[in-house]
DNA sequence: GCCGTTTTCGGCCCGACTGTTTTCAGTCG
């Protein structure tokens, strides 16, 4: 069982204490541990092989002994007994905005209410309000959470999704008589949510089902939920559903092109085999999954077969990618080797994890030129927000630091708190000294669009705030976007030269990849941050690369494709001076 | 639940906001 699966049993756990209602410190102790499980380097598995499993931190005799169990037997019997005892609907209704566990508890003993439908239900039929302690407001917060969560049912964040088909590839892999394994769907596409994860295998020799046997054996995996000759569809623990195909490995590629879709994408791709008077079948992209006729080398040689390019997974959308690749005129997509730095992270200052050095090697490890250090502000005293001596204290380590470093420049910088009046939460004084600065909202999210719009009026034109962090505030499945007039922001990022940040964080990515691609067309730059809490997180850089590729950005239109010296230029703070 | 130490239990991050009440509990970040 690998770190991140364990960081999901322990969640689950914590979360289904929670609803018990066991004591806060205990449930905090789960979450903790499977934070910190979930962003630990070396693998679990190794350390418990060596009777070490206590030394990670916030990891003591009970945990040790669950996360045992887990790595040996790829179940925990706690947790069996947790899901019997707590019904799973319960746990469903923790991601509703304005519904805690103590008012879960309450609704599930007076109205034994278990599912979200039921939820919904009871609070269409006023009643919650009923209820000691619940009333109107929380019947309404019960609808909106309740519709959001539709929207996003049965899908789950890239963030998820990614990370499980990378298992399930790498696992596939290894067994006897596979040639070729790889993602496709809306996983290969990069979506931020996903339904199901895809996965091709190519095999040499032998049958699916002897493939299938394995697989159904695996510990991640809950349920078989269909098999066929070539097709395994199973539910993982997790909720995620995969779905596993295999051919034959001359029949790879034209099933891989196939099963990436999208669905819209093949069907421009047939009105313009159409007008081409080219046949798609003939050039090797089969109507159905069972009828390939044709092997293709390569996805560039279908592509090629029709006079066209290769397009991207990312930009097989249907949203006009083929009229543009017959022109001539798809954008050279960004790529990770692009990226020369990152401008949003935290460190121990504030509330993440690793110290400026260990953040620094991390980013030069992954080739990066630069990285913005940007702490909370103090306002954010649950982030623990730095006072201004911190701030101060952390800029003079960093320009220590910078002095011990050859190729590599950290900025000291600040993600400063656009307060719900719309000042930002240090003076200007202070700002001006900053290298970089990202204004964002982290409280009063329910002013209504007016408030809002006034305080990011107020940060977009400030003169020192050079960007805009998570623009919107959504939270994949879990917050809708602030009260905002997107369209204005854009406009007033436009008019003051702000850069917009597209937050690489797979719970947020925001912008999305449409506001992102408005953004382009209104000449605002864009930067991919991850938002690392954490060393291991500034992989996220890829989640925020993919929505960068949806939106077809090019490197041009991300700042942090650019040379240091061109950046700090292009910043507001000194568009005006020279360095 | 963990942790640290003062070896054996008390502290663990807390302040703001909101909704429900009428002085505070629950939720959130």
């Amino acid at each position: 069982m690998t770190n991140l699966e364990l960081s999901w049993a322990l969640e689950e756990m914590g979360d289904l204490l929670e609803i018990k209602g066991e004591e806060p410190f205990k449930v905090r102790a789960y979450h903790r541990a499977a934070r910190i499980l979930e962003s630990l380097e070396e693998e679990a598995a190794q350390l418990h092989a060596r009777g070490e499993l206590e030394k990670i931190p916030g990891v003591g005799k009970n945990l040790a002994k669950k996360i045992a169990e887990l790595l040996e037997t790829g179940r925990s019997t706690f947790l069996e007994r947790l899901r019997q005892e707590v019904p799973p609907g319960l746990r469903d209704m923790l991601s509703i905005p304005g519904l805690g566990a103590k008012s879960i508890r309450t609704i599930y003993q007076h109205l034994k209410i278990t599912t979200l439908e039921e939820l919904e239900q009871a609070a269409r039929e006023r009643k919650i309000r009923t209820l000691p302690g619940l009333g109107s407001k929380t019947e309404l917060a019960i609808l909106r959470g309740v519709d959001m969560l539709k929207e996003s049912r049965d899908k789950v964040p890239l963030g998820v999704a990614r990370p499980l088909a990378e298992l399930f590839c790498r696992q596939l892999r290894a067994l006897p008589g596979v040639d070729r394994v790889e993602m496709a769907g809306s996983v290969r596409r990069g979506c931020p949510m996903v339904g199901d994860v895809d996965i091709l295998v190519g095999m040499v020799s032998a049958e699916a089902n002897s493939l299938f046997e394995v697989i159904e054996r695996h510990p991640q995996v809950k349920e078989v939920i269909k098999v066929e000759n070539n097709h395994l569809s199973l539910r993982t623990w997790t909720g995620v559903k995969v779905e596993i195909f295999v051919v034959p490995a001359e029949k790879f590629v034209a099933s891989w092109l196939y099963l990436t879709g999208s669905a819209a994408h093949r069907e421009e791709l047939g009105i313009y085999a159409k007008e081409a008077g080219f046949s798609l079948e003939d050039a090797g992209l089969p109507s159905r999954l069972e009828e390939v006729h044709v092997f293709l080398t390569s996805e560039e040689e279908f592509y090629s077969r029709l006079s066209l390019p290769f397009i991207a997974p990312e930009l097989r959308e249907g949203r006009g990618e083929v009229k543009v690749a017959k022109e001539g005129r798809l954008p050279r997509l960004v790529t990770l080797e692009d990226i020369k730095g990152d401008l949003h992270c935290h460190t121990r200052y504030s509330d993440g994890l690793h110290t400026i050095k260990e953040m620094v090697e991390a980013a030069r490890a992954r080739g990066y030129r630069y990285l913005a250090i940007t702490e909370h502000s103090r306002s954010l005293a649950v982030a623990r927000g730095l006072s201004l001596e911190q701030l101060l204290a952390q800029k003079e380590e960093i320009t220590r630091l910078n002095e011990e470093l050859e190729d590599f420049t950290i900025l000291a910088g600040i993600e400063v708190d656009i307060l719900p009046d719309g000042r930002l939460d240090y003076e200007d004084e202070i700002l001006a000294q900053m290298d970089l600065v990202i204004a964002s909202i982290h409280s009063g999210f329910r002013q209504d669009e007016e408030q809002m719009m006034a305080r990011l009026e107020a940060a977009l034109r400030h003169p020192y705030v050079d960007i805009l962090g998570h623009p919107t505030g959504r939270m994949l499945g879990r917050r809708p976007a602030y009260a905002i007039n997107l369209e204005k922001v854009l406009e007033l990022a436009a008019e003051t030269g702000t850069i917009l940040e597209i937050n690489a964080s797979p719970d947020r990515l925001d912008l999305d990849e449409v506001a992102a691609r408005r953004a382009k067309e209104y000449g605002i730059p864009l930067a991919i941050n991850t938002d690392a809490h954490d060393a291991g997180r500034l992989e996220d850089m890829e989640y925020g690369l993919a929505v960068a590729r949806r939106a077809w950005l090019e490197p041009e239109d991300i700042v942090n494709t650019w040379d240091l010296d061109r950046l700090l230029k292009r910043l507001k703070r000194n568009r005006h001076l020279k360095l």
